[in-house]
DNA sequence: CGCGACTTTGAGTCTCATCAAGTTCGGTGG
DNA sequence: CCACCGAACTTGATGAGACTCAAAGTCGCG
């Protein structure tokens, strides 16, 4: 039964009430699972192939990329353990972006076919996806907001800030450290500038006390005042749950 | 009846067969169509508001932005006629941006209610809205795509282009040529960029003979040249519409 | 031990922001 | 019909931030 990916996907909400007894008739209709382990490296998805199920990334660190005509490469979205990856590519069904492993993980996939079955079945589950989905859009956007006018010591420090609320939020880590597993050409690639400056703004941090990284182990070391430089809001990282407005629709 | 919205969303889909029936049986749950007239300036929502209904625009102009504390300002999505609003705060229900019109228009409203009992009625109107709203997300992937490692002129060239993609599309224009109402600082704080700049990157656009700008009225003048500076591919705004997968969980 | 991937550091350059001063143009009121 | 006003735009000068190229340093791993 594939009560993995389903508790990946509920795992994020606080959600108990109505929720058992739907999950419990949703599960009849799935597939069995299949967890895969993947290494470093290794490609999920690729750019012009069809789109047939979600994975959900159950340990591990990936990303999505798109490569440019002159070999440059801009990552659109970073992949932490318990993400839904796929969601935006369910109704065109074909990948636009390349994704690829950045450490060893586990992951088990969704076949679309299922997924339309729920749409079918559980109104619940269809309005949980579509506040997942607009999850990665809000974080989109603040990316967007990010990357312009504002400086590489605060696009970088905000980047790490996000990183570490998402890691707090899934109970990944615990403490004001992390494994951060990508390298500084991965992060000039994330945050559109060049990998000699992103050393330099790391050096820049570490000069004021703020992080310290040593080989992929991010250190912060005043959280606080790096989400001041950063002028970082973790509230859009919060999906907010409307449960009386859902509920009507639910019975 | 509520046919104004329906037929908004889904002129944008090449669906003709399955759709009709459907389409008659959701009018009923509707509720009255109000078309309201809005002036340029007036607003859509603000930052902070609930969100309980999305927002059609049948004519005119309108966009998001997010304002900084220190005052500056970040466009995040231009709505052109046609286009549905809010579609990302249905699952949050509240408003992260300011909307505003640019140019006079009317709009017609779609409360949350309703749309939360087209889940229930609906799989294939839910399928539907579920690629609306990601193929949004692909457009804010594709700005940022272009928003970093790209010059002036290219974003720019990069923003005509598309905004004149999406005209084509919609058939609100037929010709190079079309009102573009932003001023040089809407455009400035679209691209993240100063409006000298867009000022500037204007001049050199019209010196290379591509596009003209008189008042608010744009002229493209080497349409194939200027998507090639831009490095414009326009695919990214076609919803593709995989009908044989959704039409299995049709019947 | 040495290879290769990753990072750091330095020097020179360029794009674009900022500040400031003018210009165009439609609208308004005399 | 003209003078003036304000918003939008243009143009010039200057400087900062970030890029590029290049070379040296670090570190894990085979």
């Amino acid at each position: 039964m594939n009560r993995i990916v389903f508790e990946s996907i509920f795992r994020r909400f606080d959600i108990h009430r109505t929720l058992e007894q739907e999950v419990a008739a949703l599960l009849e209709h799935l597939p069995e699972d299949e967890l895969r382990h993947l290494k470093a490296g290794d490609s999920l998805w690729q750019e012009g192939e069809n789109a047939s199920s979600l994975i959900v990334l159950r340990s591990g660190w990936a990303y999505s990329a798109h490569y440019h005509k002159d070999g440059s490469r801009q990552l659109l979205e970073t992949y932490l353990p318990g993400d839904v990856l796929g969601l935006c590519q369910v109704a065109s069904g074909n990948r636009r972006t390349n994704a690829v492993m950045l450490t060893d993980g586990w992951v088990c996939e969704l076949p679309h076919s299922s997924l339309l079955g729920m749409f079918n079945d559980s109104p619940m589950t269809t309005a949980l996806l579509f506040a997942i989905a607009n999850q990665r859009q809000v974080m989109l956007a603040e990316r967007q907001i990010m990357m312009t006018h504002r400086s590489a010591k605060q696009r970088l420090a905000h980047f790490i800030c996000e990183c570490h609320a998402r890691l707090l939020e899934t109970g990944e880590t615990y403490r004001d450290e992390f494994l951060l597993p990508l390298t500084q050409q991965d992060l000039a690639d994330t945050l559109g500038m060049s990998a000699v400056h992103v050393s330099r703004t790391f050096s820049q941090l570490a000069a004021e006390g703020l992080v310290q990284r040593r080989l992929f182990q991010l250190i912060i070391l005043d959280a606080d005042k790096l989400r001041e430089v950063a002028a970082f809001d973790g509230r859009y990282l919060k999906i907010q749950w409307n449960e009386e407005d859902f509920s009507i629709t639910e019975q």
